[in-house]
DNA sequence: TTATAAACGAGACGGTACGTCCTGTCTTTTA
DNA sequence: TAAAAGACAGGACGTACCGTCTCGTTTATAA
């Protein structure tokens, strides 16, 4: 986890002084801090940089952008992942999907999340990044609840869990966008409700 | 409308120099123009002032920010909205909503859309500006159909138009920052079909 | 005196609204305070004009330029002339050089004088302007008593006054620009003193 | 020579990137080769950084307003001095002082030090750097040869050398000033002779 | 054990853009 | 038709960061 995203070439023999474990812990704490407090517009290397007692070259052989750094970030910031399967899939569903889309639309890491889109040209790569480090294991979450849901007969067996979970997740992430402010508890209970209607076999 | 975010005292006598109305239009196509070559982070309020052969402080004196100019541009950029009754509900909304879709997750309209919540402290206030120019027209052309579903019976009485329109909307946003690619036809299609399945009646 | 420099065509029949001599009274006193507190660098046009409560045309109407318009504002700050003539041409001297030093090392009027000579373009005019409204009245006090030390018999028939008064403003000016301190009431009276004798007959 | 004024620490272990040597002089020659052609009012900062290949930080980095900067190329701009003694200090006078009027009131030079008056703020400061690095060594000159001639007998013993320099060169720079023009060859010779009359100790 | 290589903090570099201020002109409304 | 108000194009200001590039200094492996 926390892997720099510019690795020093693998295979190579090592020399000279290694990287610094302790300067990579404290961007990264320095990152997750200034990411809070001003959010990812405001948020400069530099400051990083400062904050971290570290120089801005020591960032940038790690992370190639600022952008590419926060996503590292992000995932320190982001709470633990807690499955907490309690054998019933909607039950589960419904404890577990609220809180990924609280995650999501609280501000540092959506921002991040959201940041990606700015700039057409990097957001592909950058997609990719933040779909292998964050959103991957958040979605395999969901995933194996949809499969149990399947394998239970509780759910159509041609569903897509992929789409499902775009709809779940988008939208909470649609209306924090749209609207300033986060989904409460009640919605996103009844975006899973809605959600899960449609995954319904007879109708 | 087009009407400038920084609106001079509308009670006052409007006394001295009325602004330009030539110069507006001048900057707001500049800026649309290069919203769409080079993307909202690469637009400059510099090069917008340029191409528009207008002062920075023109520029200022209307909008506060560069957000905000371009939240107007985006209303320029969108195309028109073309309501297109067929008189059967899930007929319109399969060609309507995949349009919107469309127009929300290709980059310049998308980018602006996100960069919103780029600012913490300005999100609110743009998303209520972007709100009531851009998205509240596109939202009420989907809830008319969706009203006239509920009236022919269609749908449930009780269904939450906002909701659904944040399913499939969302979906396609979501879809689109994850995966950097907007939604294909058929996806966007199969995306109004689930949603529209969760609203019916007997299930 | 504090007539416009820009004249309206004397010869012209004057119709329409005349100018306001409230306003010209009002832009003078504004530039002669904002001259006092901030200094010729810091004065802007714009800020005479809000103070003077007058649109900036109404300056530019009368003076083309700010210098211009300081250089009229620096006639009302100037302490009015006192010849003071005693009979003694040297205490005349004494009394009234070191007087016009202390004005034109004051701040506001020397700033003024000095900032003639930063636009190469247009210094002759200016200075010329200048010379005519504030310089020569006061070289003119010096010089007559210059013209009575001849007829007196105290000095030589072949001094040349415009020189001589050059040495004596000129050393004190050339002191107050090199020191940033005007010169004292004792400096003030050696330099008379020393440019005095150089005019003796006998040496 | 020619050192920026906004010196970092000295005592200080000097560290991170020293500044560039060449920036330093490529800075220095543009704001030289601007100053002679456009004057000081016209000479803007970012004129100077383009002209020298520089970013504008680079120059604020060492020189905190245009002004400081002007003074450290007024140096490079200001002809070398050419002590040339014949033995003779009138004859030496006659010939250095000219030349030293001629220096500063031929334009960039005097605009550069009459530009100092004009902010309040900052006259004094800048006037006393202006004095160490261009004038102290132009008026030890002079000095020098006054010295020479009290040593012979062939002035007082008890001349102030500073305030006869100001005599000399304030009547320069005062001519310059009122009539915008600088003193011609026969006018330098007259004001020196004027004032070494007035040395004389016999009169 | 000594090179050698690469990291380190620091900070300067050329740039770009920011948002502000002011200049001198132009345009409307009010008187 | 002049005055006030204020918008206009333009230009420069001084600042903030960008991402890169030296510096001089550790620190660890390789010779």
């Amino acid at each position: 986890m926390a892997t720099p995203s510019v690795v020093p070439g693998p295979g190579a023999p090592r020399r000279g002084r290694p990287r610094d474990a302790k300067a990579e812990r404290a961007i990264l704490e320095a990152a997750v801090a200034i990411l809070s407090e001003v959010g990812f517009t405001h948020l400069s290397v530099e400051a990083v940089a400062a904050r971290a007692g570290v120089g801005k070259p020591t960032i940038y052989r790690r992370w190639p952008s600022k952008l590419e750094l926060v996503i590292d970030a992000v995932e320190r910031l982001a709470p633990p992942l807690q499955p907490a399967s309690t054998g019933d899939p909607l039950t589960d569903l419904r404890q577990i999907v609220p809180q990924l889309m609280a995650d999501v639309t609280s501000s540092p890491i959506g921002r991040a999340i959201v940041a990606l889109a700015n700039d057409a040209e990097t957001h592909a790569e950058l997609a990719r990044r933040l779909g292998a480090r964050y959103l991957a294991p958040r979605r395999a979450v969901i995933a194996d609840i949809l499969r149990q849901a399947v394998d239970a007969g509780q759910v159509r067996g041609d569903i897509d869990p992929e789409m499902t979970i775009d709809l779940m997740m988008g939208a909470a992430l649609y209306h924090w966008l749209a609207r300033a402010q986060p989904v409460d508890a009640d919605t996103g209970r009844r975006i899973v409700d809605t959600v899960w209607d449609s995954l319904q076999p007879s109708r």
